[in-house]
DNA sequence: CTTTTGTTTAACAAAATTGTCAAACTTAAA
DNA sequence: TTTAAGTTTGACAATTTTGTTAAACAAAAG
């Protein structure tokens, strides 16, 4: 079929996204996601059969996205620590952009119970956690399951921003203010996981 | 009207939260919960009246009970390093029977705009900081502000419950071993917030 | 200009979810 | 044992959400 390319197909799953990651609207109607696309419901089936197939392309492309992310991080050919302080810059960059991708795909993995191809993924990790190892072999990283500081560096990137609703009303911030102290986080972080 | 207290009642709340807590179910239908309770789902109206008000119930009941269990920690007349390490334990111990109920509050709240009356919350939360603040200023936690020090403290103790699917599958690990590594946190965690 | 093909729309149909009601049922009190 | 009050159930109605179709529309090809 040769398209005529309205970009219309582009515009509604970048706005499913923006709902999704971006506002947490985990649970947003086909009719949502139409009229803040500006366009017409039909156009959702039209372009993607039904609403669980948009669902499954977004989820696909958000892990994808996730992934591809975190690989050009690890396989870069930086010393351990700047590939960590490249890893916290990036990622808390994207999560700014994007707070509820991971949440996205959680409950998403929720739901179906997709036996994710994560094989291919295992191996990357792995490698890089045999860095890791390495590191505290050498003494410069205090020792621990390598899996313990990977929890510990994603959960000091991420968690933050899917609880900013809670904190922010917790610590009584404006949107400004609490994303100043997420910019802080960044060498806050990393002076936590080497101290 | 004087209840003969079937239990039916609080049987389905029961259910719901396990759904919505406990599985991370989050858009759970009346007639999933009906069914895992094993009531007819009229009950479900019977009692709550319409699906929202359930909602709402068991919302505020997740609210309450979390910030209960915080305020018995805060306002504890332990030491400092003491109360941190029961913070810890209570927290992680509750978060793994609930993994999502975090998750759960930050959901509704980002559905309904609800303007929480954090106001007597933010009271607690400011006496606790100022005692954070009183530690750094003694020497015993490294110096930040002391925002960050709480956010670290709930990142690394909830963040790797909510993401347990996502690194299962990455760590290649069971259930059980999960859990394993999430009880080794306690320390872990300890150890990183007091180097 | 006309035709062809892909796009958009509105009206309609189908499905899924929620809500209502009257009747059947159960238990405790009269 | 009747009676009264709360509880449970099934049938039905209303609503919400999703999916389909034919016709209108727009743009590129002939």
């Amino acid at each position: 079929m040769s398209t005529r390319d309205t970009g219309t197909e582009q515009l509604i799953k970048d706005t499913a996204k923006h709902l999704f990651f971006a506002e947490g609207k985990l649970h947003a109607t086909t009719q949502e996601i139409a009229d803040a696309a500006g366009v017409n419901r039909t156009l959702v089936n039209y372009y993607f059969r039904s609403r669980d197939i948009l669902f499954d392309q977004v989820f696909t492309e958000a892990q994808t996205a996730f992934i591809s992310t975190l690989d050009e991080v690890f396989e870069s050919n930086m010393p351990f620590k700047e590939k960590i302080r490249n890893l916290i810059s990036v990622f808390i960059d994207e999560t700014a952009l994007y707070p509820y991708r991971q949440l996205f795909i959680i409950t998403e993995m929720n739901r179906n119970v997709i036996l994710n191809e994560k094989k291919s993924r295992a191996k990357t990790v792995k490698i890089f956690m045999e860095e890791i190892q390495k590191e505290m072999d050498n003494g410069q990283v205090k020792k621990m399951d390598p899996k313990q500081f990977m929890l510990n560096i994603f959960s000091l990137m991420a968690h933050p921003f899917l609880t900013a609703p809670l904190h922010k009303a917790l610590f009584g911030m404006n949107d400004e203010e609490y994303a100043t102290l997420m910019e802080d986080r960044k060498q806050l972080i990393f002076e936590t996981i080497f101290p």
